[in-house]
DNA sequence: GATAATATATAGACCAGTTGGTATAATAGC
DNA sequence: GCTATTATACCAACTGGTCTATATATTATC
């Protein structure tokens, strides 16, 4: 039983991150899920804002899980931080820059329009920030320092995402990766480390004859 | 003449801004801005997407001359692009956070849906990249580094508008200033000009006792 | 310089299709 | 028999878009 709610949660949650809210129809989420439209008005009285609202939550633990899970396993925040963003690019790339950032959309469309759902988002970020922030504590950088990292972090994987969605490239978040872990492992065991970090000699080889704006 | 097209314009430009493009509907931009439907489409016979284009392209290259000039006035790229992310940072605030990416979100929106909306938002883009790019390039930044950093300023601002809009905060933005100019001015100027860049020792007294995830 | 002819532009009624949401009836599982 | 769930029919409001009638300039003709 309530396998029809996970399969609408499970529906709206792609199509979200394709599409976006007020692009999003209810009609459609009940075509592609299968259930119809009573069901979904059964497990989610409060209509669309509700699903959409727990389809957020949901996707943004998943994703919460990922990053701990990837920083947990990687040693150096920079190099840490490197490959979770990298590893996005991944996910962006193998969906044909149609997906990859579940809540962004969303987000920007409802700030102005849906308390519910812009609180809704503001908790996922300050969660994923956090992740990020620990994360960058323990790696040596300064307490005030690591909450400003993991701010440009998180607001530079987003737009990286956008802009490797508008181009249709994954260069844009390698780019974003790269740069990133310059400038955290500079903060991170002081200017020395930061002279020529180890994963650039060999990416900057196969990427460089590509254009250059 | 012609002032219906310009006011029809305008309008679309501040309501995509504050709402996206699905969630903007003609009738809203006919009502807003006065002019009539047939005025419209006698103006614009491509309907909502070709005046959600010339919008977008409209609007792309006001901010593009912000940068722009922005960017002349100040000198070392590390002040200039910080100081822009700031500026960035008071439009946002003065609109209540409800406006100041008027690219974000439908580029978002219709990377999936709209090629020709999705080639406009990536023209708009190169065309902020480049500015920056340039900048940096002359400011002493190495060629290959500074289409990077160029990057990592573009993606770090839009996603930094998105987290100014979600927390309904300018402090995102603000931190992804601060993180970027020490990043800049440790790649433009060597090693030794980051290690106490001028700008942070009176920011940090002010914005201290603020909550840190 | 008055008037007719012609673009330019405005006005809004109208369209089929869709939106999010409600109602009620049928059906399953215990 | 009773609750939990599913299945539709239906709703007013709105969507982007088309169409035709009208007004307002601009230009050409006498």
């Amino acid at each position: 039983m309530a396998a029809a709610r996970d399969q609408l949660l499970q529906t709206t949650c792609e199509l979200l991150d394709l599409q976006g809210y007020y692009a999003t129809g209810l009609n459609e989420i009940i075509r592609a899920s299968g259930s119809p439209k009573g069901s979904l008005y059964y497990y989610f009285p409060g209509g669309k804002e509700e699903l959409t609202e727990e389809a957020l939550e949901h996707v943004g633990r998943i994703v919460l899980g990922r990053i701990e899970t990837h920083l947990r396993a990687v040693g150096p925040p920079s190099d840490a931080i490197g490959g979770f963003i990298r590893l996005v690019a991944e996910n962006v790339e193998a969906s044909g820059y149609k997906a990859g950032g579940p809540i962004t959309t969303v987000a920007l469309e409802t700030a102005a329009t849906s308390e519910r759902l812009r609180c809704c988002c503001e908790r996922i970020y300050a969660a994923w920030h956090d992740a990020f922030r620990r994360k960058l504590a323990e790696g040596g950088v300064r307490p005030e320092r690591a909450a400003e990292l993991a701010t440009l972090t998180l607001a530079a994987l987003e737009g990286g995402i956008l802009l490797c969605r508008t181009q249709r490239s994954r260069r844009p978040l390698d780019q974003v990766a790269g740069a990133l872990q310059t400038l955290i492992a500079y903060l991170s065991t002081g200017a020395a480390a930061a002279r020529q970090p180890a994963h650039r000699r060999k990416r900057e080889q196969g990427e460089q004859r590509a254009k250059s704006e």
